[in-house]
DNA sequence: GCCAACGTTGGC
DNA sequence: GCCAACGTTGGC
């Protein structure tokens, strides 16, 4: 199993929006890095990070789960859509996306600056300078390290 | 709202 | 293939 982290504006899509819906289609995803960590290598179980991005504050909201295979995300199709992209032929769609599920939604918000603050996260992807990738791999050990921040910050 | 950093586009 | 211009991301 692999860990990742997935970023969210919370305008657009939350984490309570996703234990809402409890699975989701990675809809939106425009970048080749990011479409290709979803085709390539994110498997079923996969656990994931859900990041809030311009948030108040920013930060790891929660956890979400891999539920299903890469499969074409149907906006790029979609000429109402703001992700249509006319130059993707359903024959051979350019932009595939997997499902995620929830799995559970933190008391509060791990901020962004908590976690710069923590050395043990020092290498994440997440917190080099300038890095804006919304899907990105996360090493079990920075995995862990942040649930356990989030355990630490649950409100009693 | 500002702006730094980055990815993409398109002229040449 | 280079690279300037442009659009987007996302923290602050």
């Amino acid at each position: 199993m692999n860990t990742w982290l997935m970023k969210s504006e919370p305008d657009v899509f939350s984490i309570d929006d996703l234990k809402r819906a409890k699975t989701t289609g990675w809809e939106g995803v425009r970048n080749y890095q990011a479409r290709n960590f979803m085709r390539d290598e994110m498997k079923p179980g996969d656990l994931v990070l859900f990041y809030h991005s311009n948030a108040e504050p920013s930060g790891v909201a929660g956890v979400a789960k891999v539920a299903g295979p890469p499969i074409p995300d149907p906006t790029q199709f979609d000429k109402k859509s703001e992700y249509y992209d006319a130059s993707s032929k359903p024959v051979a769609p350019t932009w595939l996306m997997v499902t995620v599920s929830f799995v559970e939604a933190f008391d509060a918000v791990v901020p962004l600056a908590t976690l710069k603050a923590e050395k043990a996260l020092a290498g994440m992807a997440l917190l080099q300078k300038g890095q804006r990738l919304s899907v990105q791999p996360v090493s079990r050990a920075h995995f862990a390290k942040v649930l356990s921040l989030a355990k630490a910050n649950t409100k009693v």
